[in-house]
DNA sequence: TATTAGTCTATTAATTCAATAGACTTTGTA
DNA sequence: TACAAAGTCTATTGAATTAATAGACTAATA
């Protein structure tokens, strides 16, 4: 399961990449509209704009808005970013790579086999769902 | 990224499939083989036995031996026993459903199309991955 | 210059995960 | 038949992670 932070963060991103472009929309508006925790919703914002996917302007009229295209943002990278590793087993990840104790040889690991296959296919499905295709289903599926 | 206890799990599986039917092996065998903690193991067995996946015999002489045979035993069930729904999100899981808060219509969720599409493909990709199947795949890769 | 709105740091509450302790029951065998 | 081996069961604890909250601070606009 992913984490409430990812899940928030994905709302608030298909919610925000609906909104005309550039458009700041207020921290509060997002929080209603998602029921999400308004100061949680400001750190989960926070951490997407450091991460360059979002942009911020303060003051009145302030308010987030999405600063990458909606076809260059993804939920692998989104679930990544928090909630770390997509794959099943530390021994198939890439960053966050750790060696089983017990393992004398990954490569004949049968395990391993089938968990690293596991996490190639998601990650190619989440990689191809960005928001302009959560968008797109959104609207196309009846 | 799955629980320890499933981790130990599939280990302790693997290492029974490897042994002869029927054949008690002793809890304290396969915590020193696998690195298990010896009590942390007994509790994950004794959920596989009363799963029906193990069998045990008590007494001098007695163990854990596998119940089921190696085809019938699949890394999907075995994770949901232990860390529960497979799914990433609550509104895809079959036995776990939980509604979204703000979702209106779930036909027509972006969202949940992509990862219910995630779900799907991992389930089928685990529910191929039996006991026999990983032990065949650490025997022929090299 | 007052108000609005995002930024930052710290803290707390709740939950889940991992591990441990110890008493109890069953069974084989000397 | 008594002892020792080995699984069973319940409870508890400690650690880590997740979720949420509080409040002071900074920047921008009218």
């Amino acid at each position: 399961m992913i984490s409430k932070k990812t899940k928030y963060a994905i709302n608030a991103l298909v919610y925000l990449a609906k909104k005309p472009l550039q458009q700041p929309i207020l921290i509060s508006e997002i929080a209603e509209h998602e029921h999400i925790p308004q100061k949680f919703l400001e750190a989960i914002l926070l951490n997407l704009k450091k991460d360059g996917i979002l942009a911020s302007k303060k003051g009145k009229g302030g308010g987030y808005f999405l600063l990458k295209s909606p076809n260059d943002v993804n939920m692998a990278d989104v679930m990544r970013l928090f909630d770390g590793p997509i794959a099943l087993l530390p021994c198939v990840t890439y960053k966050y790579y750790q060696k089983c104790e017990e393992c004398t040889d990954e490569d004949s690991c049968g395990i391993r086999s089938v968990f690293l296959e596991v996490r190639n296919h998601t990650v190619e499905l989440l990689k191809k769902a960005t928001l302009a295709e959560i968008i797109k289903r959104g609207e196309s599926v009846h």
